[in-house]
This record gives structure tokens, C-alpha cells and sequence, in this order.
DNA sequence: CAAAAACTTTTAGTCTACTAAAAATTTTGC
DNA sequence: GCAAAATTTTTAGTAGACTAAAAGTTTTTG
């Protein structure tokens, strides 16, 4: 199974050229990124490079926001994959799963993305001036979420957190927690993952060691 | 003591003008939202109610987030004295506090301000183009932390928390985890209140009740 | 009061996202 | 293969943020 293909191939041709030229558009903007930073994206150039016109790039993307969003749920397909390999069942504690979490997304996105296509996409999903943007993000961020409850789940069965609490509901609060760390990250070039994983860490354990 | 002059008049003429201007030009920007919306909110419209040029209002607040986030800065100012009239000594226990505090933010964003200057100020303090700008922001974020800081103290000293917890690492990470449901409320026009202060007492309801 | 300094304004552009509508092209269904 | 449908492209434009530099105005300073 590839990601970034949908589940059937599209039967007819037009579908399979528009599948095409979208992921042209994608890889065009990824291309353009790497080379010459965020600044030098323009809906403009991307079109040039995948061939084809501005107008087709907004016909699909909506907004240049649009476009970035879709280089980033990409690479949230694979930060999936790094989660399933490098962080399910590894922790033994929540201390220890919050700050193994928050390190493999900072890791991936200096690995795969950037920082400046974070804040961009951020931004956008705050302003949310598109409807469906919104919405694509909020399900990335539940994907994510939702990585962690189950690894909760898995620790409350172990018996290294209390039955009583909810999974569902800590994982939203330590996501949450966790998430405001990393956009702490993302908000500047100069800000360094050490400092924010060492302030994550101090808001753990300003509210943990007495679940304990 | 009013908020919004500097604590000395300033001596030359040319200052006085400047003041003045510059509270032009935030009084326009107003005016101009409260009439049709933030859509509305143009530099030039701007400059032509508050009476300078289009380039005046860019030298003396950069870009256009800089003068929402003067609007947000101001407002901010009453916000404190609201805290320090309805928050400072009110609350018996850290959900209390929290939830009070949570339900405060919202009510004078929706009285004072708007979802919509919320959204485009904090957008704009994450994609931070501005190195002022940031650094602005982030003295607004200090100053409510303080707040919630200096009232964890208080509860602290009268036995309703722990001795053990550090009360700025407790502060900063209770700061984050409202912040998180407040940017989930100005998200969008349609998310209300009730829902997000839900969402929040479902976080401290998985955190907190160990502490007690 | 006159020269200098400090600002603001005018002017003139640039840049880029985004949109609408007509024209051209290509696939599809019969 | 041909008409119809779907879709892209071309074309042409708008809007608005932001900038640089020259010109004009007002305050300051001696």
C-alpha cells in the first residue's frame, strides 16, 4: 500500500491525469522548497515546474496554504510510520511517552519538513480562512492524538497508570500540552528542541508525580 | 493611571504629536472593525480616518498584524483589571481558578474584541515575520501567566496545593493547556464557550485530581 | 529668525495571491 | 467518428500589503 495513492486506482483516465498532475503540483512545491526556502514558493513557480497552470494549482489546492497542508499530511503519513516503529510500546511511563512523542515530531520535522512550512500551515489552520483546511488539519491532529490515548491505553493496562483516569481525555491534555511545546519549537528558527523538550519537561513534572 | 499613555508626558512637541497619531490610527482601526469586520480593516482605510498617510501607519506599526496587535495590547490592559476585580482571590482550588480564568479570556474576547483579530494576531505572533512583533506577544502571554502564577502561590500558601509543585513550571503549563483550548475557541465563529470549557475541565479532569 | 534636523507625505512601483470568463483542448459516450 | 461534457489554459484584472526615494512641511536649535 503506497501513501499517497488513494485506495483504488481511478478507473478512468481523467481521474488518473488529475491524480497525476496533483502530485506533480506537490512534488513541484517540495522541490521549490528545498532549493530556495518558503519565501521563494509562489503558486507561480509551482505551476511552472509541474507543468502547469496557476490557475490549475489554485483549482486544486484552493490556496497556497492548500498546497503546503498536503506536503505536510505527506510527511504526517510517514511520522506515523516512525511512530509505529519507534514509539509503540517502547515508553514505561507517561513522562517517558510524552517526551519520546514530542522528540520523534520535532526529529521528523527538521528530518522531512521545516519549520517555516509548519508555521505557515499553523497559521493558515488558525486564520482558517478555507473550510476544508480546518478540517484536514484537525484530522492530523487526531491521528496524532490518537497514537498516544492507545499508548495510554496500553501503560493503564500494563498497570503503570491509574485505572481511574480517563485515556481519551489525558491524551487530548498531554497532547495539548505537548503540542504548545511544539509550536514553541516552530515559532523561530533560533529556538532549539532541547529548551522547549526541557520546558515540556517541567510542565510534566509540575502535573504528574503525584498520578504516580 | 490610564492605560494606553506612557507613564510620563512626553516632554517635545514632536512626541506629543506622535502619540497622538499613533492613537489615531489604532482608534481608526477600531472604528473601521466595528463597522464591517476585520475583511474591512485595510492600511489605507485606516490612514485616511486617522488622518496620516498609508506610509505613516507602516512606520510606526510594520505591518497590518502590528496594528491588530496594538488593538489586542490595549485591551489586554483591561483584561488584567478585570483579573485583578473578578479573578485575584476567588478561587478555592487549581480547576476553579483555571476554569475562571478560561471563561474570563473568553468573555472579554467577545465583549472587547474579536475571534476574528485573536485569530489573525496569533497567526501572525506563530509566522512571526516580525521580530518586534513576537516579542510583543509573547509579554501579553507573560503577563496572564504571571497572573495564574501569583494566584497558585495563593492557594499554595493556604494549603489547597501541594508544597512540592513549582508554581511558575505548574503556572506556565496550566497557561498552555487554556491557551490550547482558547485557540480551539477562536478557531472558529461557530465553536462556543461551553464546548471548549467542557473540552478544558475534560483535561484537568484527567490531570489534576491526583494532586488534591 | 534662519539653518538644520526630523518627520510626513507624495509618488510611483513591485509583488503575489486570487478570481472570472472566454477559448482551447481532451476525454467520453454513443 | 462525432457530438457533448469536462477540464485546463489563456487572458485580463483586482486588491492590497509593502517599499524606496524625492519633495514638502514643521519643529527644533543656535
Amino acid at each position: 500500500m503506497m501513501p499517497g495513492m488513494s485506495a483504488q486506482q481511478p478507473t478512468s483516465l481523467r481521474e488518473r491525469q488529475k491524480e497525476d498532475r496533483k502530485a506533480r503540483i506537490i512534488a513541484a512545491a517540495k522541490s521549490l522548497f528545498i532549493k530556495s526556502g518558503l519565501e521563494k514558493i509562489t503558486i507561480e513557480g509551482i505551476a511552472e515546474i509541474a507543468g502547469v497552470s496557476s490557475v490549475t494549482v489554485h483549482n486544486y489546492y484552493g490556496t497556497k496554504s492548500g498546497v503546503l497542508l498536503a506536503l505536510v499530511a505527506e510527511s504526517d503519513r510517514e511520522l506515523l510510520a516512525t511512530f509505529d516503529a519507534t514509539l509503540v510500546g517502547k515508553a514505561d511511563n507517561l513522562t517517558d511517552l510524552i517526551e519520546r512523542f514530542f522528540t520523534l515530531i520535532c526529529e521528523h520535522t527538521q528530518t522531512h519538513l521545516d519549520k517555516a512550512i509548519w508555521r505557515q500551515v499553523i497559521s493558515a489552520s488558525i486564520c482558517g480562512v478555507e473550510p476544508r483546511f480546518g478540517k484536514l488539519y484537525h484530522e492530523l491532529d487526531n491521528r496524532l492524538a490518537s497514537t498516544l490515548i492507545a499508548e495510554i491505553e496500553r501503560l493503564k493496562d500494563e498497570g503503570r497508570v491509574p485505572e481511574a483516569v480517563n485515556s481519551t481525555h489525558l491524551g487530548w491534555a498531554l497532547f495539548n500540552l505537548q503540542n504548545a511545546r511544539f509550536i514553541e519549537f516552530i515559532s523561530s528558527d533560533d529556538t532549539d528542541q532541547e529548551r522547549c523538550l526541557l520546558n515540556l519537561s517541567h510542565d510534566l513534572g509540575a502535573l504528574l508525580p503525584f498520578m504516580a
